[in-house]
Formats: C-alpha cells, sequence, structure tokens
DNA sequence: ACCATATGTGTAATAACATTACGCACGCAA
DNA sequence: TTGCGTGCGTAATGTTATTACACATATGGT
C-alpha cells in the first residue's frame, strides 16, 4: 500500500504515522503530543500511539529520553547496536543530539563487569545547554 | 534515633519523614509509594512528598531514577560531588547500585567538550541483571 | 516595631504520562 | 480447518507530577 520509504521495514499505517510525525519535527516529542498531531490521521487513543512507539523503539528506529518521557527519531538507524548511546539534551532550546561514542561505551561495559552487573542497556542523558545556546545567552543581540 | 542524622542539615519533619522513609527501605521507591507509607505519619498530598523530595535532592541525600519514576537514598552522601553519578538498576529483584567511577565521570565530561556542549547533570543508568540474581537463575535450587 | 523576603506547610484540583482489558481482524503455517 | 502471532480500536483505569491559593514562621534591614 504505502510506498515503503528507505530506511522503513514494512511500517503499518500507524507506525508510519508515528514514525513521520517524529522525523518531521526537530526534538523530541511526548506521546500525548503526538497523539495531538496525528487526531487529524485519524488516531484516537494513547495506546495507539504506545504501541507504534514500541514497535519502533524494538527496530531501532526510535529511542525513548527517560529524563523527558519524550521520544526522539534515531539520528543513525543505519547502525546495529543502540543498546548504548548517548543523548545531549539542551535545556535551554530542548534540542537533543545522539551521541555514539565507542570509548564511552566499552568503559560502561567495563563498569558493569567491576560491580559484577550483567548489562542490558545503557541510559546515558547528558543535561546542559548546547554550543548555540551557549554562544547566543553569551552575546546577546 | 538514626544514626544518619549525624549527617542531616536540620531537616523539616516531611524531609525527616521522607528521608526516613527511604533509608528504611532496600530499593527505589515512587512518591506515591512513600506518600502511603507515610499517611500514618499525617502525610496526605503527593506535593507534600515531592516538596521534600526535591529538597533532599538539592542537599544531595536522595537521587532520582528516571528510568523508574522513583528514588533512593544516597549510598555515600559524603562524597560532595553528585551530578556524575551511574546506577545499576536490576531488573530482576529491583535493587539499585550506586556506582561512583572517575573514569566514567571524566570520560561523560570529555564527550561533552567533544560536542561543545556544557554539561550541567549527568545521567546514567545500567539496566540489567545483578550479580546474585544471575547466580540463582543459573543454578536453580 | 515594621516590613520585605525566603522557606516551608496544607488542601484541592488538575495535568501529564502510561497501562490493562476486551474483542475483532488479518496473514500464515501446521 | 485450526491455531498462533501480530496489529487494530475503544473504553476505562492507573500512575506520576504540577498548578493555584492561602497561611505560617524565621530572618534581616529600617
Ligand atoms: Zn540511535
Ligand atoms: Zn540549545
Ligand atoms: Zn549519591
Ligand atoms: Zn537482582
Amino acid at each position: 500500500m504505502n510506498q515503503i520509504r528507505s530506511m522503513d521495514k514494512r511500517l503499518t499505517k500507524n507506525q508510519e504515522l508515528v514514525f513521520g510525525a517524529l522525523t518531521g519535527t526537530e526534538g523530541p516529542q511526548s506521546a500525548y503530543t503526538l497523539l495531538d498531531r496525528l487526531r487529524a490521521d485519524g488516531l484516537r487513543a494513547p495506546l495507539q500511539i504506545y504501541r507504534a512507539l514500541e514497535k519502533l523503539i524494538d527496530l531501532g528506529l526510535v529511542h525513548r529520553l527517560e529524563s523527558l518521557n519524550a521520544f526522539v527519531a534515531c539520528s543513525h538507524p543505519s547502525c546495529s547496536d543502540h543498546s548504548t548511546v548517548a543523548f545531549a539534551i539542551c535545556d535551554d532550546c530542548g534540542l537533543v543530539n545522539e551521541v555514539a561514542d565507542e570509548r564511552l561505551a566499552s568503559n560502561l561495559k567495563e563498569v558493569a563487569v567491576d560491580y559484577r552487573f550483567s548489562l542490558k542497556q545503557s541510559i546515558v542523558e547528558l543535561r546542559g545547554t548546547c554550543g548555540d545556546c551557549a554562544a547566543t545567552s553569551a552575546k546577546p543581540q
């Protein structure tokens, strides 16, 4: 039915809608924001959003930001392992930068080994101010 | 009463109650769980809990676990900087291990510098299985 | 004493986020 | 055909967090 976009893996209609809403906007969005945006497309209930998000996260196309209760489209869906990614979240402008740092990933694995912890997923969210916002707030006007 | 009092900084009654409830139990607790436990002590509204938690977090006595929407007493309140701590959260038994790893902290700072990000707080939550649970599930009985 | 400020308290109402339960539909393979 | 896995739609409910308002107490400056 739908022309499948290059990176889509046969998404269903609802999954396509949610993914489209996430990629069509900068910054993270909450489930209820997504719902509001997609009411025009026929979505009516939170569960429709949450089900689509769950699948998209499974597919590695979307990430959940725990400290914001919000969701973002993955910045580099080509890479396979999204279990260790970091997010730099600007508290000023709200933009999120997805960071894939190999040393950080291996460092976290080492920490887990040190503590005899069987690591399944690493949640790393850096809060602060992005470079742009720091620049504009440093020299206003 | 509590030997923990030694490190208290003149907590108010509500703050003392919430802190006591957090230290008196293993594992993280949600705000509403705390409220239920403290009804007998006269607390009635969520806001009373959230206000106390906010202050306790400011004081470095309590941490918020973003991926659980729950709170834990700090494991080592003596150390000053709690902006970069990691938590190993066992998805099996629910216990949380607070990890202070200096290499991890400096690594995160480096990542921030690389991305021109002014870092204020690092949220690191490791999800998986703790050593005890891995052992018991490996050899049942 | 008077005032302003900062901090804490108590209550009610509401907002924001997320899940459970139920029934139906479709594609696919035993 | 039957059973199974997956997705859909709706309603209801559960969980987490905040806003608004009014009052109380301590502190420091005039
Ligand atoms: Zn990603
Ligand atoms: Zn910014
Ligand atoms: Zn701590
Ligand atoms: Zn465990």
